[in-house]
DNA sequence: CTGTTAGCGCTTTCAT
DNA sequence: ATGAAAGCGCTAACAG
């Protein structure tokens, strides 16, 4: 049987009362040295350990936070952007006597929910923060928690309580950047197929939506047009880029199978990256080790989101009120990737 | 004030313990459908939510599964390999009804842990998970837990309770994999810094000395020499091929701006992905979406590790007992940047 | 300074 | 089939 501060109470002729101050909340003060030494060496000896549930009963407080976030398929490949921002939300909380735990959502195709994890039901987290996939409008799918939310990149944009990166000004940021360096082709690659349906009017996640929005803004209005590249077939690729000849691209990110099948590509055009071609991606991960050819581009340190939100719901914890919402933005880096846009050919500036 | 079972008790004129048979263990058949029509009701009505503490406290069980990982330095960069294995885990974890949460252990530079987070002396976690990165030994500077661990990757092998990816035969898997494929002069690209440190006696974690010493062993077995590549430093990278030959590169993973170093550099001599320089990596995570050029090697699927570290616990809390050690081995692609060494010319084979 | 009492919300006997 | 009562380990409130 584990040992209780009754035990310890017992041992040292004591009330639980006296035991429970000294060794869970430090109130040494109170009782006379000597006593407070015999506790603890009782402690010791005994191998005591306090009965974090317990405590939780009387306190009301859990000191957990539940990360909520939407379910992978099993099968289905996985979304590494919210690791870091884990981490940071641990870190921040750890520092405060708080736990991060993780919640998953199932959601449906429809983008509607099947049903909420039992746990969330059963006043257990102190407060949530909530990193939501779908469209907006989705908040209201989900009912509402008695316990303190933070939302997360999660399409919900409201005075309080929301923490993301202002996308579409990442966007122009980007955009707005390459043309002061003399870009004029710029074109945007979406390379997935997810893109295509979102051009065709379909559902995307707002974050790309916001950013390719903010490119098209940003380029008509200075009077340039958007172009738009999918798809990672080596052929159909060099052909486009022939057939346009951007002297920049700008990516959502960059992974390894992509950055050979840019650099290949232009390889086989004669073109040099950024010489002829400059890459600029929308979303450099700022923790991410970068060696080798540093890619130029915004970048999202979600470490540091993952710090404010930690930040925000201790707040809201200790204040008992909702905080303000907070954006974000990256910085802007050219790198080795992006290069002034020297070597237009004058007959193809628009 | 929060509606207990008291409150639904007293609504419908009955005891507390009827209702909690009915609304919480769904024991209905003990009771007239009429009286569990009617708890029912009250509950939704009253807005009823259990206190999923303070069944905690009766069962002793709280489902809950620490993930227990080093800190990260708020400054540093991260390890993004964590990622799908706490999913995995998770995903494995909720169709159970547990739940992981983050625990951070305060790593010294000396290798030792500087202090226990108070939560693991609380008796809060069922189980826990333990992925520790440093050398062998360090299990034994953690004290012994009164709940099962399940150590992963963490340089600990003992015949129960591990989970690791056998690095050493996954060395010497892709060093023969492009040995078959006819190359001789494959040489290891150990990037970092803390490669060298390790080449002149020093400390690295365990999996990328095992990889390393995988090589090494294969290439001796076959009357071949082990050459490393370091730094990346694109004129001195170019430098080491051009004076080394090799035709195919071991790499520990490969990102974007490590491939772009790679195929500028070889556009530079006058090579081609795959065609003169074959790269291979011993360490392709597989639940990261592959797009465009498709990277050859060895995959790790950490997401299926992480279920299996969920299997492994759970089982471990049913019967009771540890479990047997699992050991892991990735799938062998040759993908797009692996090709026969056909080109080499006969007066460089040795 | 220290002890006593009364719960936190639920579940588990045990009795009816 | 249903209810009464005890108690999980700890702490807040109150006494002295």
């Amino acid at each position: 049987m584990a040992i209780g501060l009754k035990d310890i109470a017992q041992e040292c002729g004591l009330s639980a009362k006296a035991v429970s101050d000294i060794l869970n909340h430090g109130r040494t003060h109170s009782y006379r040295p000597e006593t407070c030494e015999r506790v603890q060496e009782a402690a010791r000896r005994l191998n005591y350990r306090p009965n974090r549930t317990a405590q939780t009963m009387r306190s009301r407080r859990t000191h957990m936070i539940g990360f909520v976030a939407p379910a992978y398929s099993s099968e289905g490949l996985m979304n590494y952007n919210i690791h870091p921002f884990l981490v940071g939300l641990s870190h921040g909380l750890t520092e405060r006597g708080y736990h991060a735990s993780l919640v998953e959502l199932k959601e449906l195709e429809t983008g509607g929910l099947d049903e909420l994890p039992s746990i969330l039901h059963e006043r257990f987290f102190d407060a949530l923060v909530i990193h939501y996939g779908l469209s907006p409008g989705v908040r209201h799918l989900l009912p509402e928690f008695d316990v303190p939310a933070l939302w997360w990149d999660s399409g919900v944009f409201e005075p309080q309580d929301c923490l993301y990166r202002d996308e579409r000004k990442a966007g122009r940021t980007v955009t707005r950047r390459l043309i002061e360096a003399g870009h004029r082709r710029i074109a945007f690659f979406g390379g997935h197929s997810g893109w295509e349906s979102y051009l065709a009017g379909g559902p995307i996640h707002y974050s790309l939506a916001h950013r390719y929005e903010g490119y098209r803004a940003e380029m008509r209005a200075h009077g340039l047009e958007e172009t738009v590249i999918t798809g990672y077939e080596k052929a159909e690729f060099a052909a486009r880029l022939r057939e346009l000849e951007p002297t920049a691209l700008i990516l959502l990110g960059l992974g390894a199978g992509t950055a050979l099948l840019f650099d290949q590509t232009a390889h086989e055009l004669g073109w040099r990256i950024p010489r002829e071609l400059s890459l600029a991606v929308l979303d450099r991960e700022a923790r991410l080790p970068q060696r080798g050819v540093l890619v130029g581009g915004l970048s999202y340190d979600r470490y540091a989101a993952g710090r404010k939100a930690a930040e925000m719901t201790l707040q809201t914890l200790e204040t008992g009120a909702p905080v303000p919402s907070v954006k974000l933005l990256g910085d802007f880096e050219m790198g080795d990737t992006i290069a002034p846009a020297r070597h237009v050919r004058a007959d193809k500036i628009p």
